[in-house]
DNA sequence: GATTTTCTTGAACGGATATTCTAGAATAAC
DNA sequence: GTTATTCTAGAATATCCGTTCAAGAAAATC
């Protein structure tokens, strides 16, 4: 009963929330949706509501499905210390140097100033600190992660770490030398036959 | 020759800083600086050109008064470990918890998506990191800094982990477990008589 | 005190913003 | 095929944005 919808609801959300990775939210108008989806302005607000909805609906298929997806294919469970550090690697590594960026530390930054920080944001930092924890405990049992340290803890400073490669990125410093920093943290993790 | 200023300079660029590191570039009005500052518009564009040129004032003035004044309050010169100690922990202490941010962070994300990063941004984070690679290098000279360890990379990831602090405390992160993370860091950055 | 220069003020402007609303197009159910 | 319902299109609206401008106020120079 009625008409029915011309579009992809996912491929309309995954558009905006390109635009919204690389721009943020208060960077993208709702004429950038328009070109950015190929929606016209009413179909936004009739489909999602208002702009702030549609952000947040944007924001949840970025956890969902990118977040989630690049975790599944870089360090999947099982995958151990190789895949953490194949998962770190990826951040330097953005198809043509597009540089999307973050939507989690984006708008961590740029919604965190007034008022609590968005809920999408809180749940990808826990998404991403509840898979090193569980990536590290295991490596851990398997003796390929230090035993003289804590996997909470050592989550916790894998996350600080991802948040601040992910600035320098954005602030356009050397990828090498980001990229030697990761291979030197995971290898001083691994050295589980550390000298002692 | 003409009218004196009735206001102080540099007063009014702090309370612009301030509003532009509480809600980020495209987060402030003109009106809002307006408020923030006590001038009119008038007087704004008369002194300092438009919106941007603003920015970049309050920006650079960051650099200079907030930044530096930081280090050199927490780890000048010759403080050695416990210098650097003291100005990491300072992050997470900002006075009643005001959580203005960091505008070489806040910027470096929010205006990071599009074209170059900011100057002042590129500014930053070289004070930050000469400064972490000074210190480093003579806490080694005297002994209070693992000496199988370089300066420079070492360096590249206490600014990584300065970033990523900042993030997390914006989003609303524990602060304590943050707390913890910094002293471990330095605990092993000091264990210099390291079991070998 | 007259003059000149600079600063201050606030109204005015054009353009962008998010949002609403109305009219029309398309489709599902009957 | 009719009807009911939903989606689309895009004009319309009110607000807010950054910026400019013209007129008046204040101070330094002579």
């Amino acid at each position: 009963m009625g008409r029915t919808r011309s579009y992809d609801e996912g491929a309309v959300l995954s558009s905006a929330m390109h635009a919204f990775r690389r721009k943020g939210y208060r960077g993208v108008s709702i004429r950038d949706l328009e070109d950015a989806t190929g929606l016209k302005v009413g179909s936004i607000y009739n489909s999602f509501g208002d702009k702030a909805a549609f952000f947040d609906a944007a924001f949840a298929r970025y956890n969902r499905i990118v977040l989630r997806g690049r975790i599944e294919r870089f360090a999947p469970a099982e995958s151990g210390m190789d895949g953490l550090r194949a998962l770190f690697a990826s951040l330097l590594h953005e198809p043509n140097d597009e540089s999307l960026g973050c939507l989690i530390t984006n708008s961590a930054v740029e919604l965190g100033g007034e008022g609590p920080p968005h809920r999408c944001t809180v749940e990808g930092l826990r998404i991403l600190k509840e898979t090193f924890t569980e990536r590290l405990a295991s490596s851990q049992r398997r003796g390929k992660f230090r035993s003289d340290k804590s996997p909470e803890s050592t989550a916790l400073r894998l996350l600080t770490l991802y948040q601040g490669i992910l600035v320098l990125v954005r602030a356009g410093h050397d990828k090498r030398a980001l990229e030697v920093l990761i291979q030197d943290e995971f290898n001083s993790l691994e050295a589980s036959h550390d000298p002692r």
